[in-house]
DNA sequence: TCAGAACTGTTACGATATAACAACTGCAAT
DNA sequence: ATTGCAGTTGTTATATCGTAACAGTTCTGA
């Protein structure tokens, strides 16, 4: 199934969160990261929700379970997910997402729709190739980019004349 | 001169600046935008600056000339330029800076160099194609793209080994 | 077993952005 | 000229997003 169906198809969100549970898990055995209850809830929450969440939403719902009442909570759990490749910052909502691909070292690229809100994250070699071209060619040493491309998926046009 | 290098490059930013507002008083003849001392200040700015400026940054300046002292005559005058496509936002950094090629409707893409903080607008056919490819074969239908490459210029590199 | 690193809880605050509403201004149709 | 209205301004208040700093705790490895 490509990517983009993955994200903005109706498919088993539990399943997701699994898989990236069981990602981060080993990890944490690999890498040597270091699990607590606030970091894997927060990532269970983000991979459930196949969506950009706020970090005051995602405060909230750790607030209601007793792990943490203060921003720099959340703040914390989304640094180290971010660091540790779990979590995507989506700098156009001020929210973040979990990653679909934790693991590999990719240059991230979001579809994000405006009517249903969900976030798909895609992978596609000849952006990647256009955009080492684009910086490369003007001298410009890239270290991390940003690409949100907002606009309608194809499940909302569908539903929507 | 390639795009990159008027951006990055040392030249006379009094003559972006005119350029500028010459664009934008035409602007406003041809296509009714009112113009008030607030908005063509703020785009003066920004002219002067060629990097992203925060928008309290930009208050300080009008509340220094007396032309405004309270966030919303900021954000006014910010939403007026961006809408007219004088002005995009740097979603990265939470600024602004003047677009460079007013006028046209253009995918825009930054390269901001963190070490000077600089900003260059570039066009790039390549990767504009590779963006709407990357998005119409996945069915999803663009609106807006934000699409940020932060790392060194040419000149930040020089200077540093 | 204990020293240092990493993590937690908490207070306080800073930075960014918008809602809402009354008052004013420029312009167009009469 | 007058009036009506859309757009603009000034202002208060508040929402939203994010971080500094520090004391106390827990984990881990030498």
């Amino acid at each position: 199934m490509p990517d983009t169906e993955l994200a903005f198809a109706e498919h088993d969100h539990g399943q997701c969160r699994e898989t990236l549970l069981d990602e981060l898990a080993s990890a944490a055995r690999i890498r040597g990261l270091r699990l607590t209850p606030a970091r894997v809830r927060v990532l269970e929450l983000l991979g459930e929700a196949h969506r950009a969440m706020g970090a005051y939403e995602i405060l909230d719902r750790l607030r209601a379970e007793g792990l943490g009442s203060q921003p720099p909570v959340v703040y914390r759990a989304l640094d180290f997910l971010t660091e540790a490749g779990f979590v995507h910052k989506i700098e156009r909502l001020n929210a973040y997402v979990a990653c679909c691909h934790p693991g590999d070292e990719h240059g991230a690229c979001f579809l994000i729709c405006s009517r249903c809100r969900k976030v798909a994250e895609i992978e596609d070699g000849a952006l990647d190739i256009a955009l080492a071209q684009a910086a490369a060619g003007r001298g410009f040493a890239m270290r991390r980019i940003v690409l949100e491309i907002e606009g309608t998926c194809p499940a909302c046009r569908a539903s929507a004349p």
